[in-house]
RNA sequence: GGGGGCGUAGCCCAACCGGCAGAGGCAGCGGACUUAAAAUCCGUACAGUGUGGGUUCGAAUCCCACCGCCCCUACCA
């Protein structure tokens, strides 16, 4: 074919569709279930189906796409499933603001982003398709829910939330807008109800969690868990409270007891109310109302003076037996330890700060080195000689830490103990579009959790879930009065949903067999893929998803369901693709790109292979409209050399180009074990060019022979240019179906190659040496080089430095 | 306040374990083709690696300090 022809040719658009067709039609995708090869799951985050796929779609899937491809050419049998969480707030809002049922709304929106999954070309095995939002799904949510709950880890109480008083609703953390934090609809302040909520227990989990050896998951993941879990050793110590009991505080320093000159609770300490001095009621009251208007993220602006209220309440410091002032301030957190404080102003930051400002004493009990007895400018909270500490002084503070936790222990006092930062997971919404907790509450029974063989709680999909004020569910009569399941009497459902992340915990599970009823997964099913080998997501899931779905495989190995401690073995998280002006895309700033736009002008492959150019997987970065074009340029010209094919014979190197071919494979191989795509990329640009340029100057045969492997190396990148080129140059159907084709070590090498000469670390001139040449030999060559004799004369060889393949050096004198 | 990442050509990015700063691409420039342009093809210039020190025969790479940008996290007792 001319090359006219071929320019004419070139239609990806429409090549591309042919090839899906073709591909659909053979079923090339479907899952390998042959159990004699090693097995590989290969798994993306699932996307929530939002409407379009937008370039963060592409570039999170198709990268993960050309791995699997790569595995599935490497012999391995690859499932590599794709589907939709469908549950949560933006359906609702459509709902809300346009009248369009979740349902429908979730649904047209998923039937329009199957198209485009389609068209990307990736090889999801669509059969393993899982929605979510779908009862057949959901239906396990709730199935799950029992076996926690028969196991003590889902449980009910009163736990704080962002609640609207004028629409009269609990808001999702995404609708509390700005730092007014006002509700989103009707812009009234949002204030903390405590309600009665539904949360896991993966506290319990705490420990387990912080162990990491059995995966391979990034640094910075493992990181940001482990500071999330946030460990930490201290002690339980006991203060008596006059006229209440004993009050439970959680310290790091136990050595410090003695300089606990005054005592703090959070405001919403069930305490407070029963202490208050008469005479404060009101202070204390106003103080406590503020707080709760606050929200969490308010109250952890650590710039922020330190407030609080004296009760006229006094606690007992266990050590030294005074009285010491009880105060309430909201720098004290009810969530996190036991809700109140020891405050030792001398040696904690915040409790100084606080001391100076409403007068309380500091009293030194850590030395500081050379410390001679005058007063501290600022809490000091390094390690030191005990002061002030009765028996213990002069003792070092880390051996007081221990050895005053026992005293105490000894008197009743306290204990040893460790406090994470990790809470329950709060898993109740007051929404609609979620899966029903199923839970019925019975005047007589209590708490009934929903039989078994009951399950699916079927979410009604004539609720009224306009904004009324109230949860959606609450309002339906029909969903909510229902028989008790164990007296029979009058009783009413549960109305909150699930927390969408239950959703996705345990999806991984849910593909291996979307429709198997007798359990959340086929266990056969299970057999031959479970673990997942290599997951593929942003790095913004890191202490929610990611952590969830650890938590999650851990209850499911107690529960028996599988016999492996962690979810995903190897987990690489891609970047984020930012607008052509380097932020995020957003439609407010007007920078998002469309993927269609591209697809629609050069074809899937251009856009998959030029996000994956763009740069490093994990560092995503900017659009640059501009930059696809050479993308273009070069798959179009791919593929017009496979179609045009050989040109003539006239003299190049066949041997240089099997090496070129060689170091090709062995350079795309690695880079795809390492997720390099753009490397790998700029490698295959190389050898095309290469191509391109012996067309007509090599041996037919050895250039046809390049060709074909460099169509292998192409495929997982472009997986419809490659097959078109294959079938271009006579291969059977289909190219990915093809072995990933491996290297000759001994062919990699180049022959030759130009060793540099420097003297005394400068260079002086280039000599050709066989790849392999001696040390002996290199320097011999070199010093009969000219300039080398020239830059040598008169002064003494001291030093030879000698880098095969690389340099030599002569130290000189 | 704490943790992490990144600064290399006009731009996006390469550079293994320290060894000639350049693989690939964009834009630019020159030529071929064209009546002309686009497209295409061929060919090319361009930086001494954010700044300042240090280690070394030799530093983009290792160490220290600083500057800039980005991300995460944050009163956690």
């Amino acid at each position: 074919m001319s090359e006219a022809k071929v320019r004419q040719s070139y239609r990806p658009v429409e090549m591309e569709r042919r090839w899906q067709r073709r591909w659909a039609e053979a079923g090339i995708y479907e899952t390998d279930q042959d159990t004699a090869k090693p097995k590989h799951y290969a798994l993306t985050m699932l996307p929530y189906p939002s409407g379009d796929l937008h370039v963060g779609h592409w570039y999170a899937m198709t990268p993960s796409d050309t791995r699997a491809r790569y595995m599935r050419m490497r012999g391995h049998r690859v499932f590599f499933p794709i589907g939709f969480d469908a549950f949560g707030l933006p359906a609702e809002n459509a709902a809300i603001k346009r009248g369009i049922h979740p349902y429908k709304w979730t649904m047209s929106n998923i039937e329009n982003m199957r198209g485009q999954l389609r068209q990307m070309g990736t090889m999801f095995d669509f059969d393993a398709e899982v929605v979510t939002c779908d009862p057949e799904y959901y239906k396990w949510n709730q199935w799950f829910f029992l076996k926690f709950y028969e196991k003590g880890l889902a449980y009910r109480k009163q736990a704080p939330v962002d609640w609207c008083p004028s629409c009269n609703t609990t808001l999702a953390r995404e609708q509390v807008v700005g730092p007014e934090r006002l509700c989103e609809r009707c812009d009234t302040p949002v204030v903390k109800k405590n309600l009665w909520q539904w949360l896991f227990k993966i506290t319990d989990y705490a420990e387990e969690l912080l162990d990491f050896s059995k995966i391979d998951w990034p640094e910075r993941v493992e990181t940001l868990q482990r500071n999330w879990i946030g460990r930490s050793e201290g002690a339980e110590l006991v203060f008596e409270v006059e006229g209440y009991g004993p009050v439970e505080v959680f310290t790091t320093r136990p050595d410090t007891v003695f300089g606990a000159t005054f005592f703090v609770m959070s405001p919403e300490h069930p305490a407070v109310e029963k202490i208050t001095a008469p005479e404060r009621e009101a202070e204390v009251r106003s103080y406590v109302e503020r707080a709760a208007r606050m929200s969490e993220i308010d109250r952890a602006d650590a710039t922020r003076e330190k407030t609080g209220v004296f009760t006229g309440a006094h606690a007992v410091n266990p050590a030294t037996g005074e009285r010491i002032p009880i105060y309430i301030a909201d720098y004290v957190l009810m969530g996190y330890g036991t809700g109140a404080i020891m405050a030792v102003p001398a040696h904690d930051e915040r409790d100084f700060e606080f001391a100076r400002k409403h007068g309380i004493e500091i009293r030194t009990v850590v030395a500081p080195p050379g410390w001679e007895g005058e007063p501290l400018q600022e809490a000091y909270v390094g390690e030191g000689t005990m002061v002030n500490s009765g028996r213990f002084d002069g003792m070092p503070s880390g051996r007081a830490r221990e050895e005053i936790t026992s005293w105490l222990q000894e008197r009743g006092r306290g204990r040893p103990a460790v406090t994470y930062r990790l809470r329950d997971w709060l898993i109740s919404r007051q929404r609609y579009w979620g899966t029903p907790i199923p839970i019925i509450y019975c005047e007589k029974c209590g708490t009934v959790p929903v039989p078994e063989e009951d399950l699916p709680v079927l979410l009604p999909e004539d609720a009224e879930f306009m904004p009324t004020g109230v949860s959606p569910l609450k309002l339906n009569e029909e969903f909510r009065n229902v028989e008790c399941p164990r007296c029979g009497g009058p009783a009413e459902r549960e109305t909150d949903t699930m927390d969408t992340f239950v959703d996705s915990s345990w999806y991984q599970y849910r593909y291996l067999s979307p429709h198997y009823d007798e359990g959340p997964f086929d266990p056969e099913a299970g057999d031959r893929w479970l673990p997942v080998d290599q997951y593929t997501g942003g790095v913004e899931h890191a202490t929610m998803h990611l952590l969830y779905t650890r938590f999650w495989t851990k209850v499911m190995r107690d529960l028996g369901l599988v016999d492996f401690d962690e979810p995903m073995l190897r987990l690489f998280n891609q970047g984020v693709i930012l607008g052509p002006d380097g932020n995020r895309m957003s439609k407010s700033r007007g920078n998002v790109v469309t993927p269609q736009e591209y697809v629609d002008r050069y074809g899937s492959d251009v856009l998959r292979c030029y996000l994956m150019f763009i740069g490093p997987w994990d560092q995503g970065g900017p659009w640059d409209g501009k930059g696809v074009e050479g993308v273009a340029r070069f798959l179009r010209r791919a593929y017009s050399m496979a179609v045009e094919g050989f040109a003539s014979d006239a003299g190049a190197d066949p041997d240089e180009l099997e090496r070129r071919t060689h170091r090709t494979i062995k350079k795309v191989t690695q880079d795809l074990e390492n997720f390099r795509f753009n490397t790998a990329i700029a490698a295959l640009m190389e050898q095309s060019n290469y191509l391109m340029a012996v067309r007509n100057r090599v041996d037919e045969e050895r250039w046809s022979e390049a060709l074909r492997q460099f169509i292998l190396l192409l495929a997982p990148f472009a997986p419809h240019h490659a097959e078109e080129m294959w079938a271009a140059i006579g291969g059977k159907f289909s190219v990915h179906t093809q072995n990933w084709p491996e290297w000759d070590e001994s062919l990699v090498a180049v022959e030759e190659i130009e060793l540099v000469v420097q003297v005394n670390g400068k260079v002086r001139d280039q000599i050709k040496v066989p790849t392999d040449v001696s040390e002996a030999a290199a320097k011999e060559l070199a010093m009969q080089s000219e300039k080398v004799a020239r830059q040598l004369e008169g002064r003494s060889v001291r030093k030879v430095i000698y880098v095969p393949g690389r340099i030599i050096n002569f130290v000189a004198g």
